[in-house]
DNA sequence: TATATTCCTACTATACTAATAGGAAATAGA
DNA sequence: TCTATTTCCTATTAGTATAGTAGGAATATA
């Protein structure tokens, strides 16, 4: 269950363009891979991905940059990791309910579908703009203050 | 957001071996691979991580094989996820809390720490035996019984 | 016309995933 | 004791995905 290095970029670049669509301007990929530390062509690429999209404008030329292409609080963390890496959870390259669990291990299945509908209760409800504001819905903010949500767990191995 | 064929095939192998458990039998890991379809060589490089980690006990020789550790509700789905393929979720490589999200970008952190709870709260909570019995803790069977969580979602791509 | 920017295509290095191969060690039963 | 069966151990490999690089064409501004 890795969070590729892609999304985590993807995410942090649309954050900095809703900040500079916010106060009417563009920004280029140039100036969100220096201050985000993003190697630039791989930053370009992603931007690509969210322009086709639909997410962000692009403008080229000098004085041309990107633009938020939706309201940030239309934008969910969800609709990002869809467009950069494809579905919220895959068993084996596969969706939850297409897999053929027989017999005792019927059941299986339920654990991956329950995970699933556990990250689009999350990803779907985090808005862009809940991002910038830092301020979640109920739910989400409920989460973050259990007791330990910040802390590591135990790995299993050593 | 991928689901590793590993840890899939961990948790059915480790179904399979809590059923011949329940019948004092030991389960060859031969019988495991035809059963469930798994490539036998490569299912036993998951069970001995498993052994090592303390899920199963192994039994060489004629009438040898495996049968688990602990009692089924002691397992969790967590825990054989860490075991094979580590962390619940970590981004591009590290824990959420170790990376240094700065400036507007600050609130991404708590993006990827309520996905991690999210992770937590179902993995944690469905044990091997839950999955033998098909019936899930009351937190678990409300998220099944929600509205198209069998159903895919569009991807944003296409 | 010089410059800054996105856009497009291709390439590459590295790591990870999934799987395979061959045989050594242990053990039960004949 | 011999044989068959099983786990255990070490190495290797094919394929894919991830992360990143390179070079230049198209476009727009001043």
């Amino acid at each position: 269950m890795k969070i590729s290095a892609k999304v985590d970029y993807a995410l942090q670049a649309v954050i900095e363009i809703a900040v500079a669509t916010k106060k009417d301007s563009l920004i280029s990929a140039e100036e969100i891979s220096s201050r985000r530390e993003i190697p630039e062509k791989f930053l370009e690429g992603i931007l690509t991905l969210l322009r086709k999209a639909g997410i962000v404008n692009s403008y080229r030329g000098p004085s041309g940059g990107f633009e938020l292409a939706k309201r940030p609080e239309d934008v969910t963390v969800a609709d990002i990791i869809r467009i950069i890496d494809g579905p919220l959870a895959a068993v084996r390259g596969y969706a939850p309910e297409e897999i053929d669990y027989a017999g005792p291990v019927k059941h299986v299945s339920d654990v991956w579908i329950a995970t699933r509908a556990a990250l689009r209760n999350v990803l779907e409800n985090i808005s862009v703009g809940d991002i910038l504001d830092g301020e979640f819905k109920p739910n989400i903010a409920k989460m973050l203050n259990e007791k330990d949500v910040r802390k590591r767990r135990k790995t299993g191995l050593n």
